[in-house]
DNA sequence: TCAAAAGTGTTCACCGTACACCCATGG
DNA sequence: CCATGGGTGTACGGTGAACACTTTTGA
């Protein structure tokens, strides 16, 4: 095994003279790696995010998100996927990494370089278990609470990352359950970009997407009349999830 | 000082019935973060990325991304601003992370995760010194080597973000001498995109900006009538930096 | 019969796109 | 005088945005 004082000019030139292959960075900085989850939902309240209440010191009682750190033989998107399990129980998810937060002290207790995940989750098909199991809970993304770290910075970013998915993406469809309205629809739309939308516009547009398959169940729940229930037709779904797209709203 | 077995869970819990406060992660493990730049510039022959030759076994030979080690005490951003220097001399340039890539073997001398930055610099500023004090060379990015580990892979990606950001900020300039003709700038834009823009429609587009300011001065070099030469408006050029700004080409 | 939400089309303004000709100059 | 690149304007179609009334039915 062969050491160098730094990568970079001495290692090339050292390496180059001898010939000698090299088998380890072993002098650089070895860093914590923490991955850290912004875990979206969406329910009748609006749109949430997934926090837990940190219960141990430094910023106890404070709320973070979900969190963990990354093990020696895992990529940060299996590590994204494992620590949104354990805390959750939910896998199978839309996730998407979002940037690497980095600043020295950002977390008190040791240099700890994070890097964001979001993810999109129905609430319906996930909140009984979530409640009972887990110390996670929903809090609404208008009047988030003070969360630790550089967390609030973390949600601000998702959040405006997932309104641009909006536009490239059917994103929002992760967010329903599987029989939706298009009341509902609208409403996700309107709680991700924060603006009233034109509900005849909005329709059209959907429908030109494609994507959607209306069923001949009625959800009698929110009005006499009675509103039409749609499902994503999958196949069409996924086409577009991979294929460019575009929806201005 | 306390060590765990595991952080989340195993930390969690000991920690709440001994109100004992938490001052390391200790048995979490370290990786070793990179930082690898894509670096583009732009002359007359098209768009272009700055690589350098790997002079020690792995991979010797073979053409790399500009890259080094994250140090304990430097951000991300520092870190490729530093490694930037150090290969190239450059400064003051513009670099926006990208993405970290983490593949348990991307690199096969030692587990290394690695955060790619994509740079922007004009090639005519540098070139000199690029050349003569370092090991660095410009390759055409159409037509770029076979690189190591997943290099190829982040190139990929760095060109989808930076078409991406033709529309979102007025990026190409960064590209640009200080002094450029109008079929420069659209040059640039083609190069970027890889399609032929409408040379009326471009200007117009450009024009509607407001962020140019037309000089007296002309260029002789391309034609006998001469082409006026064009400088940005620096205020104006950061504003639209800074705020919303769609351009579609 | 009325309240409450569902469902449905049209018009207008703007923008992106396609497209062609004259200008100035050096050789 | 002519070859070369520079510079300019218009017409069309599509899309986003604004906008209002009828339908259904349970209470």
């Amino acid at each position: 095994m062969i050491y160098y004082e730094t990568f970079t000019e001495v290692v090339i030139f050292t390496v180059k003279k001898n010939k000698i292959m090299l088998n380890s960075y072993s002098s650089a900085d070895k860093v914590l790696l923490a991955v850290d989850c912004i875990i979206f939902g969406f329910d009748k309240e609006g749109l949430k995010i997934l926090l837990i209440k940190r219960d141990f010191e430094p910023e106890k009682g404070k709320w973070s998100l979900i969190g963990g750190f990354l093990k020696k033989d895992e990529k940060l998107d299996s590590a994204a996927i494992r620590i949104l399990d354990r805390y959750t129980g939910i896998h199978d998810i839309y996730m998407e990494q979002l940037h690497a937060y980095s600043d020295i002290d950002r977390d008190p207790v040791e240099r700890t370089i994070s890097v964001a995940y979001f993810a999109l989750i129905n609430i319906e098909n996930h909140n009984a278990e979530l409640i009972q199991n887990y110390e996670a809970q929903w809090f609404s993304v208008a009047n988030a609470p003070k969360l630790i770290f550089d967390h609030n910075s973390m949600l601000r970013h998702a959040i405006r990352r997932l309104r641009y998915r909006t536009s490239t993406k059917p994103v929002g469809f992760e967010l329903l359950p599987e029989k939706f309205t298009m009341r509902q629809l609208l409403e996700l739309y309107e709680a991700i970009l924060s603006k009233e939308l034109d509900k005849r516009n909005f329709i059209s547009k959907i429908n030109s997407l494609d994507i959607l398959i209306k069923l001949d169940e009625k959800d009698m729940m929110s009005s006499r009349k009675g509103s039409y229930l749609y499902a994503f037709d999958k196949e069409k779904y996924d086409a577009k999830l991979l294929n460019d797209f575009v929806l201005n709203l």
